[in-house]
DNA sequence: CGTCATTTTGAGGTATTTCAACGAAGGTGG
DNA sequence: CCACCTTCGTTGAAATACCTCAAAATGACG
């Protein structure tokens, strides 16, 4: 049995985002899912799934980080985002997963089927309300990245980028240090920069004094200014 | 009573994007959700509500087109989407509505309440399949905006702009004229351009004899360029 | 310790953005 | 019915920002 799948602890906002965080799962829709889903462990560069494949199964991140993105025509590379841990992620269209997933760090897995998924789903409308909070949470998600692309100063995409890892990023967010897993060129592919744009970016803001860059992790050194570079998107 | 509510209708794909259209609402769902809808008819240029209202409703386009936008701190106006016939908005997070929406055009719209609607939903596991459809249908949207605003050059997202349109507009989409309901300045801001740009982009398009453009309306000269500029995204 | 991928830095080209002014369309009132 | 006015759309020239191409430096890994 898989004790800990980590949809009760689902980073969930209700329809309207009112109210507290939903009521947890009961034990036994707990169980019913456990019972449908195959616990996977990746290591880090690991191909989850690819563009086009046949979309069997939804899968739930249960610790580590996974890059979403596509290859278009052009040969450019496109991140659509990055899945933490509770996300969920593998939403298809036309029977064909519509991106590819690669695990940036190891990470932990929850595979469920769609056929039967779809079977509990109907049969558990309580149950169902989770994923379609979690499903809203994906348009929010995707909508703040428009948000982020839309500026047209890199420095202030890259700044967006790190206060969006502040907030949805792992567990322990602590308010000056933000890791940030991916590479450099993740990172540009997700805010459509260069990687040299990225760079000189990240150049401008530590030689400002508000960001310290190491390669896997920034602090932030003047949270007022950098709560200021955000905030004029 | 509520005769033609469209969720029977809606452009609905199953999560797995498999398998024929979902199967239609039955009699008595349809019914039930009438029962809590109240229609409403809307001008052309109507707030339907404003970014930070308290959210206690979400919305189904009967008809005509609506936008959806948000006022930046910058003091430029982010577009986040269009909704077309059958479409559902007003998400919201912390009890507020996310984005303010307008009618673009005179609309027709069913306004349901949202204790109600997740009472409703809780209820019934099919039901709320549908609506967790639709949902994931936004994602798709959003996601498709990213892939358009990616692109660098302007005549190239104005071209999938179109083509968009094409695909998502208003039932009666012929493969030649596709009507454009809004402004330069609502295709600008969703494509985050200048409208000065959106101009230039129009014209070069018309000049090079791909596409014809009227006030409202486009019409595709050459359907092998345009799916050209279209495709190499 | 050496190799290789990743990241940083540099100079020039090209796109959109600005700022400004003109032309066209639609609605209102006389 | 026409005139006026407001809004929307188009066109032009300079500035800014990122992109491209190229090369060096850093760091990871065997």
């Amino acid at each position: 049995v898989i004790a800990n799948l980590p949809l009760p602890s689902i980073r969930a906002m209700s329809l309207s985002g009112a109210g507290p965080a939903r009521p947890l799962l009961t034990e036994s829709q707990r169980r019913r899912l456990a019972s449908v889903a195959t616990r996977v462990e990746l290591s880090a560069r690991t191909i989850v799934y690819h563009d086009g494949d046949a979309a069997e199964a939804i899968f739930i991140n249960g610790g580590g980080v996974v890059i979403s993105y596509k290859e278009m025509p052009s040969g450019k590379r496109r991140v659509a985002g990055f899945r933490f841990y509770a996300d969920l992620f593998g939403l298809a269209e036309h029977g064909a997963y519509v991106n590819s997933t690669r695990a940036v760090t190891a990470v932990t897995l929850y595979r469920i089927p769609l056929d039967v998924l779809s079977t509990v789903l109907r049969e558990d409308a309580d149950l169902e309300f989770h994923f379609l909070c979690k499903v809203v949470d994906e348009v929010r998600q995707s909508q703040r990245k428009s948000i982020i692309v839309a500026r047209r100063d890199a420095e202030g995409r890259v700044a967006m980028f790190v206060d969006m890892l502040r907030q949805i990023g792992p567990p322990p967010h602590k308010d000056t240090i933000v890791e940030l897993p991916m590479s450099r060129a993740d990172i540009g592919d997700f805010l459509n920069l260069t990687i040299e744009s990225v760079s000189r970016a990240c150049g401008k803001l530590k030689k400002a004094g508000i960001l310290a860059f190491s390669r896997h992790s920034v602090r932030i050194l003047d949270p007022a200014r950098f709560d200021a570079i955000v905030g004029n998107g």
